[in-house]
DNA sequence: ATACTTAATTCAAGTTACTTGAGTAATTCG
DNA sequence: CGAATTACTCAAGTAACTTGAATTAAGTAT
């Protein structure tokens, strides 16, 4: 279940005022340090304006004052910085079995993480305990409750699919005609956003990580099987029905392995935590940890050496796909899955030359590593928290 | 060069009220005949605002008023309705060898179009050839002059790419360094609004095509090549540089045949007018008009049964792999094959069973075919300008 | 019929937040 | 050192919205 969509409505002075806000804020953060003349050329905005708006968000210890730049000719300029260090999030991620929890301040320094494990993923066992994982986390921090911002949950979601259809495994049981928005902003007294890993993933990039003054791109998040989080526009990409970024299944190699999907040669088969398992396993090694995968990789494991080689192949071949669709600033790679082995990953990929990727003015690279690790999800819920406050709605243009 | 939005920008009086705007035409749009009373609780405004904002509409002739509606308490409800006849916006189609004029009233009625040879597409020739165009189908419909809406153009775009990549090679040639937006708005002295083929004709199919009342959905064009336009949410995607919708190069044969691009496999090789055109000289035939290969299908020639089959298969992964990666309403096939051609592709797809798209609770088809023919693009340019002026900015909430 | 209730709309004043243009300040460049 | 350059501020001006009272035209109850 998700919230319909809502038609757009009008805007007055005080709307317009916050989405000046936002527009001033999220220049900043991506800009910083940045002067209120470049801010007031970049948004649109006389700087007079500009001056008025930095004055409030200083005020509300949302930006702060970093000195003054001398080197150029003209008055020298009084730069801002985003202020992230009152302020915090909460992310949880909910797992079948864990629920784990992050509090990021604004800047997006996590200052507490909690990993629980679960033996009971239903609403009337959850929804309590993370109630209950907020206040422990409170306690441990130690902050005022006033400067929490909101609360971002991961977990996985899929909307009106059939029970064979590709994304409709990982679904949590008991959550299925639950509104998990309304339930947990009603029993938790806070503005609560829902996402599914890879979106929140790609929320948390754009936030505080490579993807930091990304307006569009692509995060391939290894988990269980493999998701995409498209940003355009500062903005995620659900569809229409929620459901968007089933990357693991589009089919990267014609007539290959079968997967439960039912089609063959789905890229989730050669490049996915389930898939370097069931590889690894045919030649008896069982690598279950991240740990563990890291490990082989160091001492040069010749079955791992083998899976990195299939996984490449299809990957390269998805983002390929994916840059000729989205037209990204970057692909990026994370998850559940080492820095080590996505580095090598990334090593190994032999991206297509002929994709509208391959520009000469290119200033990053086409693919990048993200953020990764067992609490990748859980920064991003909190993330997600810090991203709506600080990103406009896009553009119309007259 | 087009302008390519990076950012948000901030808004002020003046922008507002064209958001305003947007956001009344949207609404009465949907929801004709309908009161400004009504319009104001809806759209957020205060009826005030709404019947400024009305009054003007009604000036532009953008609104007309229906009458009062009584029956219920209180003082009758004068009611708007939206006005599609009197408004009205010009399209061309600039192709390297022939510029396409279509004339659409807000409704989306085509009231005139025009085919003119083109032997030389650069600015300098084609640039004052588009204004005389413009005005002999201005003279043609006899309307007022003033109640033009604007200039859609489409043309053939990419940005910023090198030479042997998949999309350069349609670019018109002279072209490259010039600000097409610009440059047909300072000759024309009207608002100009520049799109690729793709993107145009999904804009035309949801404003009154298949796609009326879609917010997310994915068109395939047939162009020479093949082209993916892409609507999120209402707006068009176009990716960090422009170059979204990249899809004749995505590969669905892994090792398949060898494309210009540097690719093996890629889809534009089995499903596009220049593959069924080399698939059919192969055998002799040449059949270069839509109405030839029309006529092929009519007596069920072999040759043209063999491509109808391996491009159902090529193009039924490509649509499996928009659904997952975009999850939209629907994906529609149009563009320069004729309807018969097209249906019957549709016909013979396969789709993916294993797709977020295969949902239990659809109400229209995963496929549809979307308007065709040689004045799809001319006609989509008419409909650009038309979704611009009703389509508001996606509303952030606070 | 008459008075009351309801709801849409308008009028006029008030408010917000932006823009504009003149003026000031601080620095580099020649 | 003066000229040029750039950032910023002040004060006035403006567009477009909101507010609250007044007006209008029904329907409804007496």
């Amino acid at each position: 279940m998700t919230d319909i969509q809502t038609r757009s409505i009008g805007g007055n002075a005080g709307r317009n005022r916050s989405h000046n806000r936002r527009v001033v804020l999220d220049f900043v953060r991506a800009n910083e340090p940045s002067g209120r003349a470049e801010i007031a050329r970049s948004c649109g905005l006389s700087t007079q304006a500009v001056s008025n708006i930095c004055e409030q968000l200083v005020q509300d210890s949302l930006l702060q004052e970093d000195g003054f730049r001398t080197g150029a000719r003209g008055k020298p300029v009084m730069r801002y910085r985003f202020d992230g260090e009152r302020a915090f999030s909460i992310g949880l991620e909910l797992r079948p079995d864990a629920l784990i929890t992050a509090v990021l301040t604004m800047s997006g320094d996590r200052i507490y993480s909690n990993r629980t494990k679960l033996g009971n993923a239903s609403p009337g066992f959850v929804v309590p305990l993370v109630k209950s994982q907020i206040e422990v986390a409170l306690d441990a921090i130690g902050r005022d409750r006033s400067h929490l911002l909101g609360v971002g949950i991961v977990m996985p979601l899929s909307f009106g699919l059939l029970e064979n259809s590709s994304a409709g495994q990982a679904e949590l049981p008991g959550w299925e005609n639950v509104n998990a928005r309304e339930t947990f902003e009603a029993a938790l007294g806070c503005p609560v956003t829902i996402e599914n890993d890879a979106t929140a993933a790609a929320i948390s990039e754009r936030v505080s990580g490579v993807a930091r003054g990304f307006e569009s791109f692509c995060f391939v998040y290894f988990g269980t099987g493999l998701g995409l989080g498209v940003i355009s526009d500062g903005h995620a990409q659900r569809g229409a029905y929620g459901n968007a970024g089933e990357i693991g299944h589009i089919i990267t190699q014609t007539g290959g392995l079968a997967c439960a999907c039912g089609n063959y040669g789905c890229l989730e088969k050669y490049a996915s935590r389930m898939s370097v398992r069931d590889h690894l396993e045919k030649s008896g090694i069982s690598a279950l940890t991240g740990f563990a995968l890291a490990g082989l990789l160091k001492e040069r494991n010749a079955p791992l050496d083998e899976w990195l080689n299939s996984a490449a192949v299809n990957l390269s071949q998805a983002i390929g796909i994916l840059e000729n669709l989205f037209d990204p600033e970057a692909v990026i790679l994370g998850g559940a899955m080492p820095d080590t082995v996505l580095d090598e990953l990334i090593d190994r990929l032999q991206l297509p030359v002929g994709s509208v990727a391959n520009r000469p003015d290119r200033n990053v690279a086409r693919v990048l590593r993200g953020s990764s690790g067992r609490m990748t999800a859980a920064i991003g819920g909190a993330a997600m928290v810090i991203h709506k406050i600080v990103t406009p709605a896009p553009t119309v243009y007259q």
